[in-house]
DNA sequence: TTAAATAGTTCATGAAATTTGTACTTTTTA
DNA sequence: TAAAAAGTACAAATTTCATGAACTATTTAA
């Protein structure tokens, strides 16, 4: 019997801005989180497919990046996995800053 | 009788978000862009070292990237290799962004 | 005018991070 | 109960990162 997977998160204080820059450096990274940034709701995974013919376990590899930066908190429902950005913390840490950066990633 | 070394800077249009962020997801770079940010002039490389008992090849290689990103262009004079910050050029592109992130990074 | 010092580059090596394929688990639905 | 759906885990191949040692080019000093 393997236990539950638990999704840990970082505190808003020990998120860095040179994580938070790694974990957009990425088009694909800049792309869901523009996409969750509009949606100003939650995703499934497969939902927030950055591109076709993605492997899954290239799409798990971004998404765990995004969370353990903190970006994204993931809460499993069901069979999906809800992600949704972390706006509200990430304002308060660094106001202006997702903004700004939205303003150059191409959707 | 090897050619002088000539360094290739990218266009501007050339220059992706997420090149920049990848340039500035890195402690160490994020403060050597501080520094030139703040001094607003040319810098040696010694001279922006950013932590000391840094191996140049270390520092080389951090400068390189920003170098190919289009952040830094270097220009030989003399011994040195002046470094500046191309500071107009990416406000121009990306206007905000730069001031908007060295708000939060640590000098 | 050679010798040493300074500033940086290059190359090889090993460590870490990325990408992907395959096989697995868990939950839902037929 | 079996199959499908949504993810996860692990291993291999590739790429990037950090460092040490040896190199080049320019300046300064003897």
């Amino acid at each position: 019997m393997v236990p539950m997977i638990q999704f840990v998160h970082p505190n808003l204080e020990d998120i860095s801005l040179a994580s938070v820059l790694g974990a957009l450096a990425d088009p694909l990274r800049l792309r869901i989180v523009g996409n969750l940034l509009n949606k100003n709701d939650c995703m499934s995974c497969s939902e927030a497919l950055p591109c076709p013919n993605m492997e899954k376990s290239t799409l798990m590899h971004h998404f765990r990046i995004m969370r353990e930066t903190g970006l994204i908190p993931t809460e499993k429902v069901g069979l999906e996995n809800r992600i949704v950005l972390r706006t509200f913390d990430i304002k308060m840490r660094f106001p202006g800053l997702l903004n700004e950066m939205m303003k150059y990633a191409i959707s």
